[in-house]
DNA sequence: CTCATATTAGTACCAAGTGCTAATAGCGGG
DNA sequence: CCCGCTATTAGCACTTGGTACTAATATGAG
């Protein structure tokens, strides 16, 4: 007979991770065995009822809701913003964002930060990225805190551009360089074809 | 007597947005009315139940997990690699990679797709991104299928950097330039997986 | 074979409901 | 004053997805 009580739950274990939304009924025949013997191993391995699993989801996300909510489409927190002139953001690095080998966050991430504070800092919520130069001085690492300013260096308001100035830093030292320029999509204007 | 049937549905409608963890028993208490008052008023106001309202918060902030999680690895599909010498790869636009008001991509999925790229071509896995110069030229809207293909235009790999250079397209049409100077982590290679 | 562990079955019970029927309250109009 | 109407309340059966507990049965190892 199948003896793999310890594969039955670890493979349960990952079956709840990836969709905490399954019943115990639809476990047992995912996995050919009873109801009971489903509830037992989730006993043993502490893992609560499909409600209480729905809840915390939940509960998690209501939470997070009233904080990710008025920043809706940036990455990284911003802390400070004075429109049209500066703002600040931090970025917490995770696990998720580094390379598995060495730990260092991928560059993306941190470009994704400034980038998305570049556009924040327009007056215009409609703004566009046109050009970029980027220089990543120093590696960062999981569990470090990025934090970016982001300074409007350049204003042409008849012409619809800007030129932002982001610097990010990790306990006061300088990691990333990023200089933008910005277009602000002010009305319809499409096409913007440089 | 208290004549306000609309009063309180109105309340009651608020008062479960507010917090949709609350039960018809508390919510009874909370009016001072029954519970199939409350159900009654429920019913009229197709409120669904407390089980239902939770759920849906929370199958909502799963999909937002699940979404917001691929910024992880490689962004966009790898079609064919020549080590140290090209790449190319594909990234399908979607919803969740827009601006909300005018559906054009966010500049940080573009880089992240030519960035990841530029990683990949590499011989070595772990190489990290130095410098990059970008041009986003024109908008990329849901839908769209970036190709995105990467150069080696020079190497030294006795200073171990290399410069990439990334051009993505929609329907042949140039979309996005960049150049990337990339520093090589060769110490001595472990094992490789991944 | 025997013993321990694993698994299954079955029962009572719970929370938070739905769905339904029926009783009652309150009040306004004729 | 009674009629009728809506609003409210009560009560019961039933549902889901469980918990808690007991008991029976497999199954495998020593």
């Amino acid at each position: 007979m199948k003896r793999p009580k310890k594969q039955r739950q670890q493979a349960l274990k990952d079956s709840i991770k990836e969709n905490p939304f399954v019943t115990d009924e639809e476990l047992s025949n995912e996995f050919d065995v009873s109801v009971q013997t489903i509830r037992l191993d989730r006993m043993e391995l502490a893992i609560p009822e499909l409600r209480e699993r729905i809840k915390h989801v939940a509960v998690k996300t209501f939470e997070d809701e009233v904080k990710s909510l008025p920043i809706d489409e940036v990455i990284g927190e911003i802390i400070d913003i004075e429109l049209d002139k500066k703002a600040l953001s931090i970025f917490d690095v995770k696990p998720e964002h580094v390379f598995q080998r060495n730990k260092i966050a991928r560059g993306h991430h941190l470009f994704a930060q400034a980038n998305s504070l570049a556009v924040a800092v327009m007056n215009e919520e409609l703004a566009l990225t046109v050009k970029s130069e980027l220089q990543f001085l120093r590696p960062v690492t999981a569990g470090q805190r990025v934090v970016a300013k982001a300074e409007v260096i350049e204003s042409h308001p008849e012409k619809n551009r800007a030129f932002v100035k982001v610097v990010s830093s990790v306990e006061q030292l300088t990691v990333f360089i990023g200089t933008f320029e910005m277009y602000r999509m002010t009305e319809q204007s499409e096409g913007d074809t440089e």
